[in-house]
DNA sequence: CGATTCCCCTGATAGC
DNA sequence: TGCTATCAGGGGAATC
């Protein structure tokens, strides 16, 4: 699940590999990741593009080309970047899987099936999104045009933002009584927190994840605070979870999942007071806690 | 405004 | 062995 360390993992990534680099082409089956054009009409747009800049909104990436456009893609639960060469064309197994995208080389041969875009680079290279799930949405525009997406212009601050205090957070938060663990998850209020990272934060600042947001002290927000950032700093210098089937553009898996705190260790006990970690359902979403030592 | 539900999609898992 | 039902999960939309 990329959230903000699995994003700038990413964003740091093709920072590096792909800046500077121009776009000759581009190849998609998947016409619902593509939001608002036609296949054709985003391969036409984006041919000749020239990788300018990347940069990470929340869990959004930022992809800066040539002609001062912009191209928004947010990998949602299993969408991931590759780089590398595959050709595409058809199974010849005969099985249910028509398509198969093959790892161009010769003698380490490697299918991924999941690889539903791909950009063709000029230097020969290739910038493919693999996306189990095809929930992944990506937005070619005119720059302002993009910037001015609800989604980008309501999120919340960056935790590492300076200007966000434990005061910003906890008024960001509201009043209200949701649980405190819907208002982590929520971009709007911070930006780039998931249930991984929102289940560990919880856990390490010893707040239930069912506590109504209105009964966080000041003390509690800054301690949630300190934590968020604790734990995301960590996170990406192990180059982030590969809970679901996260991967690096260059297919190394990251170092956090082994090492989490409380996402999924229901079942396991709390290593802190050896109390059994519990797994209950929060807004359709899981939480992993422990019972005992959060409050 | 907030809470709830549904939807998108498919591999993994459980049940038969 | 193989089929079918169920579920997870980010986030947006629709509904109450």
């Amino acid at each position: 699940m990329p959230e903000l360390p699995e994003v700038e993992t990413v964003v740091r990534h093709l920072r590096h590999a792909v800046s500077g680099a121009r776009i000759i082409g581009a190849w998609c089956d998947t016409p619902n990741i593509l939001r608002g054009t036609s296949i054709a009409a985003f391969t036409r747009a984006i041919r000749g593009a020239r990788i300018e800049s990347v940069e990470r909104r929340g869990k959004n990436i930022l992809i800066g080309l040539s002609g001062d456009r912009l191209l928004l893609v947010h990998q949602k639960m299993t969408g991931h970047f590759l780089i590398g060469k595959w050709r595409i064309g058809m199974s010849s197994a005969g099985r249910s899987r028509a398509k198969t995208v093959v790892k161009d080389g010769p003698l380490t041969e490697s299918v991924n099936q999941f690889i539903h875009l791909i950009f063709r680079l000029e230097d020969g290279r290739m910038l493919g999104l693999s996306d189990l799930r095809k929930f992944a949405k990506v937005l070619l525009g005119r720059r302002e045009e993009i910037l001015a997406l609800p989604e980008l212009r309501k999120l919340g601050p960056d935790p590492f933002d300076r200007r966000l205090t434990p005061g910003v957070l906890a008024a960001r938060a509201g009043k209200g009584k949701r649980k405190i663990k819907q208002v982590l998850l929520d971009q709007n209020v911070i930006a780039g927190i998931g249930n991984i990272y929102g289940d560990d934060i919880l856990w390490r600042a010893r707040i239930s994840p069912f506590r109504p947001a209105n009964r966080v002290s000041a003390k509690g927000y800054a301690e949630i605070l300190k934590q968020t950032r604790n734990i995301l700093r960590r996170s990406i210098r192990l180059r982030g979870a590969s809970v679901s089937d996260f991967r690096d553009p260059s297919g190394e898996s990251g170092g956090y999942g082994p090492v989490r705190l409380a996402y999924q260790r229901h079942g396991t006990p709390c290593p802190r007071c050896g109390h059994m970690f519990e797994r209950k359902t929060i807004g359709s979403r899981s939480a992993h806690f422990c019972p005992k030592c959060q409050k």
